[in-house]
DNA sequence: ATGACCGCTGGAAGCGGA
């Protein structure tokens, strides 16, 4: 373990790989290269037992994960260092069984994975949205103190700047305007949406379909988040998006985005709270 | 540019994704 005492650097990454063994070779290329020391994946699509930690730990990474056949699953990764699991699924309701959040310490910070539901068809599936993202926020307020990251696919497109064609996403649960309340809500908590944060100008999308030569056309939007509790905002150096990934041949229709953060003493200091909150 | 792509499962074609 790093010592509590120096200040370092932490650059943690979220991607939704859509698929963890079919992206294998791809996430280990760009773990290779882009040496992030925390990853959040999403839609890992594998059952628990089916997900790749012996490839993952021969390329330096420990991980824990929540993982579900066909769909969904969300891991943690970090390099050098076992995360230490805090929660395999978000409180609030014993009867939703997807693989959707998963919470870790790494380093004296508490991470969490986060894999919000879509919402598509509004007709039918918005209201499972709806009551996740509540019990989400009720949860987050509750981590707002700690040296905290929300890391995730939240599956919001937070502003007009970020969807390439606003007027065609109107209606959709992705850019109802009440998910975009939520999102607001979140950063009305304390929250910092670190590549907002740090690229306020220009375009920063993070998905691009499969169809219609989305990626081709740049036709983007902004559905991948990283958000900092206040504790350890101020660490905050960087924030991109890894568009280069989603131009791969077997690309994911997701890029990688990485936040890099220069912790202090005076944030090591909070490790302790956060082992607080592993507790509760 | 909401049919048109992709991964998963099962071993074909359907589902879910966003």
């Amino acid at each position: 373990m790093p010592s509590a005492l120096a200040g370092r650097d932490m650059k943690i990454a979220t991607w939704n790989i859509n698929g963890v063994n079919g992206r294998l070779a791809l996430l280990l290329e760009w773990l290779e290269a882009a040496k992030p020391d925390v990853v959040c994946l999403q839609e890992l699509k594998a059952a628990p037992a089916r997900f790749p930690a012996a490839a993952l730990s021969r390329a330096g990474y420990e991980a824990v994960w929540a993982g579900e056949k066909s769909w969904n699953g969300v891991a943690i990764l970090a390099r050098g260092a076992l995360p230490i699991e805090t929660r395999r699924a978000l409180p609030g309701d014993p009867r939703d069984t997807e693989a959707r959040y998963v919470e870790a310490a790494v380093d004296g910070v508490l991470i969490a994975s986060l894999y919000v539901p879509n919402g598509n068809p509004v007709e039918t599936r918005i209201d499972r949205k709806r009551r996740w993202i509540s019990r989400f926020l009720k949860h987050a307020e509750g981590l707002i103190e700690y040296p905290a990251i929300l890391a995730g696919d939240f599956n919001i497109i937070p502003t007009e700047r970020d969807v390439y064609n606003p007027a065609r996403w109107q209606g959709d649960a992705l850019f109802l305007p009440e998910m975009r309340t939520a999102f607001t809500a979140l950063l009305g908590q304390g929250w910092l949406d670190s590549l907002d944060v740090m690229q306020p100008t220009g375009e920063r999308f993070t998905f691009w379909d499969y169809k219609r030569n989305a990626w081709q056309r740049n036709a983007g939007l902004r559905l991948d988040h990283i958000l900092i509790s206040p504790p350890i905002s101020g660490a905050l150096q960087a924030a991109e998006v890894d568009r280069e990934m989603r131009g791969k041949t077997g690309a994911s229709d997701h890029a990688p985005v990485w936040a890099r953060l220069s912790l202090t003493k005076k944030d090591m200091s909070e490790s302790s709270s956060c082992a607080g909150a592993a507790r509760r």
